[in-house]
DNA sequence: TATTGTTATACTCTATAACTATA
DNA sequence: TATAGTTATAGAGTATAACAATA
């Protein structure tokens, strides 16, 4: 570990954008979602957000579309035009729930199924390819990293 | 440093959406800048893109439209629209380039400068705040990791 | 012919809110 | 009254390419 006094990410009088951590997080992040974009948008003509429900159904097997809007960060018109795109091109299937009936449940199809499970495979060899470059105690501290970075950032949002 | 032998990072046989690097890298850019929106575009009414650019043409005191897209990761149009703007509204001029009469010189204004000297204290001070959470030796990895994760991400970019 | 920068156009995405049906 | 989900609408942002001026 390097232990050299120079602080990481600090700054000069003048402000450089190059070494701003939101433009730096928000570069490799729009860098790595334009490269995913060619393989779940371009070979399987799904959208980001489609993508993101058809995995998140295929993970938990039934869910209401309130449960898929907690675990993939959309909002719940962008799910509901999901929801309806997957719908329509039967990769998943809704029903009423008996308990509550304003509910759809969700469910995952065969041809769903087998959608999903032949992009997974790809976007997580991309994955890490992109994760080869750290060693493994690097990947742990930025794993750690986003978590807690996470929380913060949710945090300065709110406050406003 | 934690040195178990349970590597970070990984996935089980389901794809889990909240355990992808990709998404969850973009969750945390994209908390992050909404947090941002709230400095500049509602408290100054700029746009992401014309804070970009003004930060560059404050950074490098007189620049070619063409240096500021290198710099400023946005597209030719995205910031010939970004520069028109910011001239209408006086915060940046241009002028023509004598060597080369297609070029067009863009200079901060004083309106400019002031402007960006009230804007940049408060975003690095929300960047201060967000890495507070980070060790020195952590935000080391970190920077690290950014600069040789975009590598590799523009790689696989290319590759498609 | 190639490059800088602008404009046109259509398309997509987003934000706000109104709306339906349930509870 | 409140919630789950849908629809409507307008505005913002994006992508593609055509274009003018210059090299």
């Amino acid at each position: 570990m390097d232990s050299s006094d120079k602080p990481a990410i600090t700054h000069p009088a003048v402000f450089q954008l190059a070494k701003f951590f939101p433009y730096r997080l928000n570069r490799l992040s729009a860098t790595i979602s334009e490269g995913l974009q060619q393989v779940y948008a371009q070979r399987f003509e799904l959208s980001r957000d489609e993508w993101r429900i058809l995995s998140g159904v295929n993970e938990h097997g039934r869910a209401k579309t309130t449960d898929l809007i907690a675990s993939t960060g959309l909002d719940k018109m962008q799910a509901s035009r999901a929801v309806a795109r997957l719908e329509e091109a039967s990769y998943i299937s809704r029903e009423a729930d008996p308990e509550d009936r304003r509910n759809r449940i969700l469910a995952i199809t065969p041809a769903g199924r087998r959608l999903h499970a032949q992009i997974a495979p790809i976007v997580l060899a991309r994955e890490a390819f992109l994760l080869e470059v750290l060693s493994d105690d690097e990947r742990r501290v930025l794993d750690k990293a986003l978590d807690a970075l996470q929380q913060r950032a949710e945090q300065l949002r709110r406050q406003g």
